[in-house]
RNA sequence: GGGGAGUUAGUUCAGCUGGUUAGAACGUCGGCCUGUCACGCCGAAGGUCAGGGGUUCAAGUCCCCUACUCCUCGCCA
């Protein structure tokens, strides 16, 4: 037998053929003398029907099929017929609408078993059931489903769609080292022994940064990899311990020239996997707005309910303006926020949200009279109360928040029972808050009360529909954030660390503030720019510093000495000492790329073998132990807790 | 490293304040069925309630420990 078709492949006009088909069986339905199975390949379902008049032998091998075997099957297309509508109480056409293949069925002649299949220890179907944990134990079978394959055969087509978006555009795929030589500060490295150096490691990758920078002194002037990065860091939905990053890099380039290249890149990807056309060039937003407006550095600007800084209005009213709580959060610098969330309307919710919940109803309640709740107009006590509880446990001390009420009074808002009434008109005036409005208000450290604001504000959308709990909702909102300061001051060691690492390149006017005469690096701000999409960021990078002299002031300002950077980055500084171009480039995450564009819901639906949030692959046990011998040949001695 | 949720049949789950033989759906197996496509109907099998310890006359249920999975803070320049 040979194959002649894909199992997505055959239409009305197939009509008559004789083809072959290979597949696996993915749902049987036996009607004692008619037997029907869809017979599944990467390309789709086809509907394979055993008749005993057309062939008894394959008729009776046809009964002891069971799922997940694999056959070929030689057959007759034909049309699907006609079946009797008890609904509309007449012969209708027996073709099925949600199936690609479902104008035809194929009639048996021939089958061949290629191999049985045990029962799955779970259903190999569209909607999955099973948990994480057996779906990674047995990954093979989950490959299977078409969910999956499809988010990796996108994955796929990206991969091919950037290879010949950069080569076109005058790029070399050039490869760089996974194993080099441990650098310290960024991520945690996995380190590597080396057999034939005793005592001596290599740290795998963290990312091309180094090498990449080293190609532009070298003179390729355009650069890029898909490429593999290793980092020994804690895991989460977005992050696994190795990655894939689109990395690139490009000599004679001011930040503009990234973006454009960046920009056309995400708009190929786009076109060929949505059809869409991406606006460009994307929003571009400084570093201090997104912080001040959103939390973080990756807005998700799918909706509104920006932040209200209040620390000016505290500080106007002083002791006297009756909150006490803020006002002593004030005095040990801290940040006041708030965030006002009004009341949503019918319609403004996001409609793809509102399809989803109602199917989610449809599944729950089959009775068709079953009447759909309403989206939700305004947050309940209930969840208030929940959010309340989320954002305890991600450290904050509580809610506060106050209802205006139609007649201006604040309620639920014990905290401002004895604020000056000029103080609330100045919140009011500042936030825009209306009546039937509530405010929402966090206060204490800077970076705790951005972290919990971001966060709410992200949950507050998801709860009130204005987004889904994964997926675009129809709408993808790239932006760049640009100009962030170089330089974050570490409360702990009282001393100046590297943002992003030590080698972005500074805004020229901001230098003077590495001078002596008016040193003051929190006002030095660089040619960073990180691009995010509905509130991931999806890549950063920047233009790098090629200049030995303002290199130094950097070092300078960061308390590292020149013997320090030498044995740290020694190549690097001297490589640039050689004629090193001006010279940036970006770094985009694909595996967060895939998994947005793919609309799925976790990192691990566009990796084909992920690890779990323990860094374990269930599949294949790794990582496992090794022999005495093995860790003797590497020098290596293994010293394992004991267990208690 | 901190916080939270979870682990009951092959799978997804229910199992209330501790009380006789631990249930449902799907799947599996057997039988019937010529138009199904989540086929239908009849029947059956299937459980060390994650593991260990404790409280109790009695533990799936309460307590402690351990393991694993997920979410999250820290971390990820």
């Amino acid at each position: 037998m040979k194959r002649t078709h894909s199992c997505g492949a055959l239409r009305a006009a197939d009509i008559g053929k004789d083809v072959v088909l290979f597949g696996w069986v993915n749902n049987r339905r036996d009607h004692g003398d008619l037997i029907f199975i869809d017979l599944r390949d990467r390309e789709g379902l086809t509907q394979i029907v055993f008749d005993p008049s057309v062939s008894k032998e394959a008729h009776d091998l046809a009964e002891k099929l069971r799922s997940e075997w694999v056959i070929g099957v030689a057959a007759k297309v034909r049309s699907r017929g006609m079946q009797w509508s008890k609904k509309e109480n007449k012969e209708i056409p027996a073709t099925n609408p949600n199936l690609a293949t479902g104008e035809i069925e194929v009639y048996v002649t021939a089958i061949e078993v290629f191999n049985k299949s045990e029962t799955p220890p779970f259903e190999i179907s569209e909607h999955i059931t099973a948990n994480d944990e057996l779906r990674l134990q047995h990954r093979y079978l989950d490959l299977r489903r078409p969910p999956l394959q499809k988010a990796l055969i996108t994955r796929a087509k990206m991969n091919a769609a950037t290879r010949s978006y950069f080569v076109e555009n005058g790029f070399l795929e050039l490869e760089t080292p996974f194993m080099g030589r441990y650098t310290p500060g960024g991520a945690r490295n996995f380190l590597v022994p080396s057999r034939l150096n005793a005592g001596k490691f290599y740290a795998l990758a963290e990312s091309p940064q180094l090498y990449k920078q080293l190609f532009m002194v070298a003179g390729f002037e355009r650069y890029f990899q898909i490429v593999k990065c290793f980092r020994d860091e804690d895991l989460r939905l977005d992050r696994q311990p190795e990655f894939t990053q689109i990395d690139i890099e490009m000599s004679f380039v001011a930040q503009d020239d990234v973006f454009t290249v960046i920009e056309g890149l995400l708009k190929k990807l786009w076109k060929e996997v949505h059809n869409l056309d991406l606006p460009t060039p994307f929003l571009r937003m400084d570093f201090d707005e997104s912080m001040a407006k959103y939390g973080n550095d990756k807005p998700d600007l799918r909706f509104g309910m920006q932040h209200t800084v209040l620390n000016p209005i505290i500080e106007k009213f002083g002791a006297e303006g009756g909150v006490g709580p803020m006002w002593e959060a004030l005095q040990a610098k801290g940040l006041i926020k708030a965030l006002v969330v009004s009341p949503v309307a019918a319609g403004q919710h996001n409609p793809s949200v509102v399809k989803a919940k109602e199917e989610a109803f449809r599944k729950a309640n089959p009775n068709p009279t079953a009447k759909m709740p309403p989206p939700p107009h305004e947050l309940s006590r209930k969840d208030i109360e929940e959010l309340e509880k989320d954002i305890v446990s991600m450290g904050a001390k509580g809610l506060a928040r106050a209802k205006i009420a139609e007649n201006g009074d604040w309620t639920q808002a014990p905290l401002f029972k004895t604020a000056k009434p000029e103080l609330r008109a100045a919140i009011i005036e500042a936030t825009g808050a209306k009546p039937g409005d509530l405010i929402l208000f966090q206060f204490g450290p800077e970076s705790k009360v951005q972290m919990v604001m971001a966060n709410l504000r992200v949950m507050l959308a998801k709860r009130l529909w204005l987004i889904p709990e994964y997926g675009s909702g129809g709408s993808w909102n790239f932006l760049w954030v640009v100009n962030p300061p170089l330089f974050e001051y570490d409360e702990e060691s009282k001393t100046w660390a590297a943002a992003h690492h030590a080698f972005t390149r500074p805004h020229d006017e901001h230098l003077k503030y590495l001078q002596p005469e008016s040193f003051d690096p929190s006002k030095v701000y660089c040619y960073r720019y990180d691009v995010v999409l509905n509130g991931f960021e999806i890549g950063g990078g920047s233009i790098r510093l090629h200049d030995p002299a303002t290199q130094s002031l950097v070092f300078k300002a960061l308390g590292i000495s020149e013997e320090d950077a030498r044995s740290k980055f020694g190549f690097l500084l001297d490589a640039l000492k050689f004629g090193a171009p001006p010279h940036g480039g970006l770094a985009l995450g694909m595996d967060r790329l895939a998994f947005l564009i793919t609309e799925t819901e976790s990192l691990r639906d566009v990796i084909p073998f992920p690890k779990t949030q323990k860094g374990t692959d269930l599949m294949t046990g790794a990582p496992g132990e090794v022999d005495e011998k093995q860790l003797r040949d590497l020098f290596v001695k293994s010293t394992p807790p004991q267990k208690a």
